[in-house]
DNA sequence: ATATTCTTGCAACATTGTTGCATTTGATTT
DNA sequence: AAATCAAATGCAACAATGTTGCAAGAATAT
């Protein structure tokens, strides 16, 4: 789907910043932090613009942030046909990617009396597949 | 077991921010977060000093570091004598308060080809037994 | 074309974490 | 008990990440 169709199901107004960031996920096919983002896109937008459109975004849920350790945070595209939420995430700690496993559902495991489960984020590391057959 | 053995145990010397940080999470019985800490602890120290003796006793696996979303931090302690690693997190919404699941062991998912699994990590979000009772 | 609403860029600020360096402290040895 | 040496501390400076208020500018609908 185009950039300019998805912000328009969205109620969002159509700006440089909002497409370039989601035609850059579609492209690239992998989650992509803030910086990857800016350096592939033209049009030299404000970093206090980026963060505005990443959460607009996110509430409109086009795309989902997800955090690795402290500081490193990706953006992806939320599948919306799929409707996948609470995939796991895998992140190669060769290459720093970050790769949505839509095919590895998380499990809910059986929780302790009284606790309510309404959210859960799966982080595996380890090697991804590239990294595995180029070492 | 007191705080000052632990850090003997490990080679390390003990001073009162170490001190003091063990003592507190050991009273606590769950993980606390660096300003949690320092609210608590008698003796200013200086933030630096705070990172520092974070680092070194998760280096010698003390402690473990828990991330919720970008910047909630929390510390517990390791439990080195069930050695339960790879256990998973639960983070309430209502409270921020986050409690380790040692009785929830974290399962690896099948895995695409090709990639490796060296860690896991999840975080559960929801209501904890507390907050349940309460609301 | 115009009006309205939303978005942008800028400046300022907050939080979190790191690094270098001089000083102090803890553990060890004499 | 005093001297020694490595390690820990406090301070200042800095970097990265993220937020807020506000004036100016753009995107949609009429």
């Amino acid at each position: 789907m185009e950039p300019q169709k998805v912000l328009h199901d969205h109620n969002l107004k159509r700006t440089g910043c909002r497409e370039g960031i989601i035609s850059l996920i579609m492209e690239e096919g992998q989650p992509l932090s803030e910086n990857e983002i800016r350096d592939r896109l033209d049009g030299n937008f404000d970093r206090t613009t980026f963060y505005r459109s990443f959460k607009t975004l996110q509430e409109s849920k086009i795309i989902h942030k997800i955090v690795v350790d402290n500081q490193l945070v990706k953006y992806a595209l939320d599948n919306s046909l799929s409707k996948k939420r609470d995939h796991a995430h895998f992140y190669c700690e060769e290459c720093s990617s970050v790769r949505c496993l839509d095919s590895v559902p998380v499990e809910i495991p059986a929780m302790p009396e009284g606790f309510t489960v309404w959210e859960t984020e799966m982080i595996i590391k380890g090697l991804c597949d590239k990294c595995a057959i180029s070492s």
